[in-house]
This record gives structure tokens, C-alpha cells and sequence, in this order.
DNA sequence: TCGAATCCTGCAATTTCCTGCAAGACACCG
DNA sequence: CGGTGTCTTGCAGGAAATTGCAGGATTCGA
């Protein structure tokens, strides 16, 4: 009475798959009373179907990096820095957001406002956003490998036609003299006009890239006014002096 | 006593599938004494009336409830149409892709190629390539609620840029005289002006909606070459007949 | 390096599916 | 009562899918 056909063979395959199971080829040729043929064929299919990878004698389920940042939000990015990049946007109308875990973390933590609009680079930030319900204008451009936001002189154009309130943006490292930094070229190109599409500009970063002198400069410790940081105001003395408002999370 | 019309054998047969259970055609032939082309044709209005899928010696419940979008992916849609769509796709080494669920299993499958381009104006998409290791042209413009694509004036002119290989889009409704549909009309707009950025076109879909004619027309049946469902070829001809090359996932 | 297991390719046999068609059952109407 | 139309069913013929098998290549382990 169990219907064999390739379909639910396949189907009782990738739900052992999803579960993290290897699957044996001769063992399952027994269990589906099918030759090794038949099962090596479904496997096939599945791996046409990116549900498997094949290895000798069977298969292994595909590696589902799925969810690992997604988690990591709640845990790697404190509450409180959050609370207070917060506190800093206030209801600011219109926001332009970076990408990066901590920004990321906050385009999570948004009210859910009707009549905000946020424009990111960045596709994480971008669909977090939608999902609270805000009205999103995602840029677009060449995905930058690492970080996640869009690049290019495309993108570069996209922002001349915007008047944002407050730009967050993020940081690859954050040094007093030498000012906000990223590693990726293009991403430095983006961020500088992104600071330079909103009245105010707002940095936001855990200790970790304080001190740390990225490869490119995006602007100078004089061309944002508020920097928002879980370091110690040791380590922070530096910015305030420089003329920026430091907000401690 | 007891009535055999084809609806007192199909609500029997809606019985069990509700109760999860697998229906062998030729063993219901025997229980039922009727010919196994008359359960073949109970199969084909259960699977009508969205009741039942159809496989190769029977038929199997469709599945259930309406998960999230991360889970539904695994579940529902079958890797036969993922893998149908890949072999179309053959190796192109740029492609356009849609947004929707069923374009982002295959975005989800797509064999890690260094050389491949994708351009998308779906976030998810974008993300899901970029997993992959696959380089990504994201399309910027204004987050459309439902779909989650980028839409506007902006992201048309962004495609006049682009010379894709083949387009692949998704479907809110596809009938043969009506053509390829959407229900928003940015979104309409924009695979629209995708279909032209490409040298073909090839329309991905499950079979829920073949048949169905959404609210605004994207293109005409006589605008993409290839088709690729899981719907039965009885609900396919007429694109055939149309010229599109259907395949069957 | 050798043996064995596994994999790939093509092929033929079987099963299942699709399509069209004609016969029977039944309701309805003149 | 007879004719007509619809619905259903089974059947035949061809198309398509699936399966197991044979032969040769490849890989793994000792």
C-alpha cells in the first residue's frame, strides 16, 4: 500500500536531509526495496535541486549557513548600545542605514512606523525593515562580497536624489586622526556619500573597531557629529575632544 | 449499496489525503472496482481542486499549512521544478531573477559559479547568491509590501544597463490569453522591463498558479520563450500551443 | 600497485500516463 | 414512448517516465 514513486522517494529523502541525516546509498536501496541505480539516480536529483551534496556511496545534507547571523543579533550586539543609537534617531522621518551585524541589529529594533522611510544599501537591513512595516528604498548596486550593501558609482548617483535626517552608518574600524574607516573600497566610497545625503551623521559601532585604523577613509572625525559606542570613555576621549558627541551604550 | 459516482470516490479519496495518507492508483482501482483510468481521472480533480498532488503511481497530499517563508522552501516547493529550471538555465553566465518563493529555491540551488552574474531586485535573492558565492548586481528602488522587489521608475532605468541571458520570473497568475500576470502594478512594471532586458525569458511557477489572471498583465504568452511548472501538461497545453516551450518539473 | 567498491553511460523492458473514441447510463423534453 | 444531450466509463494506441542491467571508467583503501 506505501506508494513508490520517484517523487515520494525523494521527498522522504529530503526530509531526512533537513534534518541533518547522511544518507547511504546501498542501505536506502534496501530500505526502498530499489536497486542502487534507481537510488543513486534521486540522489542526483536532489543534488540538481541543491537539497544535497553527493559524496561516495551516498550523499550529506548541503551546508545551510541559514540562520547563523540572524542569532547572532541578539546575542554579539549588546541591548544597550542599541537603546542608544535609539535614543540618538529619535523619530527622525527619514534615516539611511548601513549595513553590518550592529546596524543591522537596530534596523531590528525600530519602532514599527508607518511614516518612516529608511534607505539602506544594504538587502539584511532592507528586509528587516519591511518586515516592522517601515517603507524601505533599498539602493542598488554591485553587492559588495563581505559586507553586504550595495556598491558602485550607480549607487553613488541613487543618493543625490535623497534628504535623509540621519545617516548611521557602520564601521570596519574607527581611529581618532585617521577617522571612519572600511576595508572594501567601493563600501568606503558609498558610505562617504551616504554621509554626505543626510543633515547629521550618525557612527555606530561595538568597541571592537575603536582604535582600529581601517585600509580606506570614508570621512574624518569632523564630518559626523554623533558616534555611538559600548567602549570605554577611555577609549572614546579622543572623538569627544575632536568635537563629537559620544553616546554610550 | 454503496454508491460508486465519481464524487462519492473522490470524497473518500479527500478523506484519506486529509488524514495524510498516500494514494496508490492501482490499489484503489482494485478497492473501488473500476478501471485504473478512472482513479487516474479522480486523481486529476482532486489535484483541480488543490487537494492532492499528483506522482508517478498515485497521488500525495499537498502540503498543508502556510509556514514562513524560510521553511516554506523546503517544503513546498518540489525539487523537480528547481531542477527543471536549473537545466534550462544550463550555464548562462548572466542571469535576471525575479522574486517570489519559487525563484528563490532556485536562487537557493544555483551551483556555486564564480563566473555567473546575477541581477536581481529581490533582496532575498541577492542574499541567497551571494551565499553561493555567486557575484550579484542588486536592483535598488522602492520595496514593494508584499513581493519584496524593488520597484519604481529608478529600478527600470537601472535595467537599461543590463544584457541578461535569460530572465527568470516568477508568477502571481499565468494564463495562456492573458499572459504572464502580477498583482501589484510597480512589480508588474518591473519584470516587465526585466523580460526586455533579457534575450529570453523563461517564467517559473507552481502549478497553484497556472490557470489563475492576476491584476495586471506583465507580458503576453508570445513574450517568453520557455515555461517552467509543476502543473499537469493538461493545463499546459495551450502554451504549448501558444509556442512556449513547457517543461515539467 | 592491486582489488574492490562505486560511479557513469547507454540500452532495453516495463510501467504508467495521455489522448481520443465509442458504448452505456441517466435525466430531460417533446 | 422515443429521441437527445450529458456524464461516465473502459479501451486502444502512442508517448513518456522509470527501472534494472551490462560494460567500462574511476576512486578508495590496503
Amino acid at each position: 500500500m506505501d506508494l513508490n514513486s520517484p517523487d515520494t522517494r525523494q521527498m522522504q529523502l529530503q526530509a531526512r536531509l533537513s534534518r541533518g541525516q547522511p544518507l547511504n546509498a546501498a542501505h536506502i536501496a534496501l530500505e526502498f526495496e530499489v536497486s542502487p541505480d534507481t537510488v543513486r539516480r534521486d540522489l542526483i536529483a536532489l543534488e540538481r535541486a541543491g537539497q544535497a551534496r553527493r559524496v561516495r556511496g551516498g550523499a550529506v545534507p548541503v551546508a545551510r549557513p541559514a540562520a547563523p547571523l540572524e542569532e547572532r543579533l541578539e546575542t554579539e550586539v549588546p541591548p544597550g548600545l542599541v537603546a542608544a543609537a535609539l535614543s540618538v534617531i529619535g523619530d527622525a522621518p527619514t534615516l539611511l542605514l548601513d549595513g553590518g551585524t550592529t546596524v543591522l541589529a537596530l534596523a531590528e529594533a525600530l519602532p514599527p512606523d508607518p511614516g518612516r522611510l529608511v534607505v539602506t544599501p544594504a538587502p539584511r537591513v532592507a528586509l528587516a525593515c519591511q518586515r516592522r512595516g517601515i517603507e524601505v528604498v533599498l539602493l542598488g548596486g554591485t553587492l559588495s562580497p563581505r559586507g553586504g550593501i550595495a556598491t558602485g558609482p550607480g549607487t553613488e548617483d541613487q543618493l543625490t536624489g535623497i534628504a535623509a535626517d540621519i545617516a548611521v552608518l557602520g564601521a570596519c574600524g574607527l581611529e581618532a586622526e585617521f577617522g571612519l574607516g572600511a576595508d572594501d573600497l567601493a563600501e568606503a566610497g558609498v558610505k562617504r556619500v551616504m554621509a554626505q545625503a543626510a543633515v547629521r551623521t550618525m557612527v555606530l559601532t561595538g568597541e571592537g573597531k575603536v582604535g582600529r585604523r581601517a585600509r580606506h577613509r570614508v570621512i574624518g572625525c569632523d564630518q559626523f557629529a554623533d558616534l555611538v559606542t559600548d567602549a570605554p570613555e577611555a577609549r572614546t576621549a579622543a572623538f569627544a575632544a575632536a568635537g563629537v558627541r559620544v553616546h554610550h551604550g
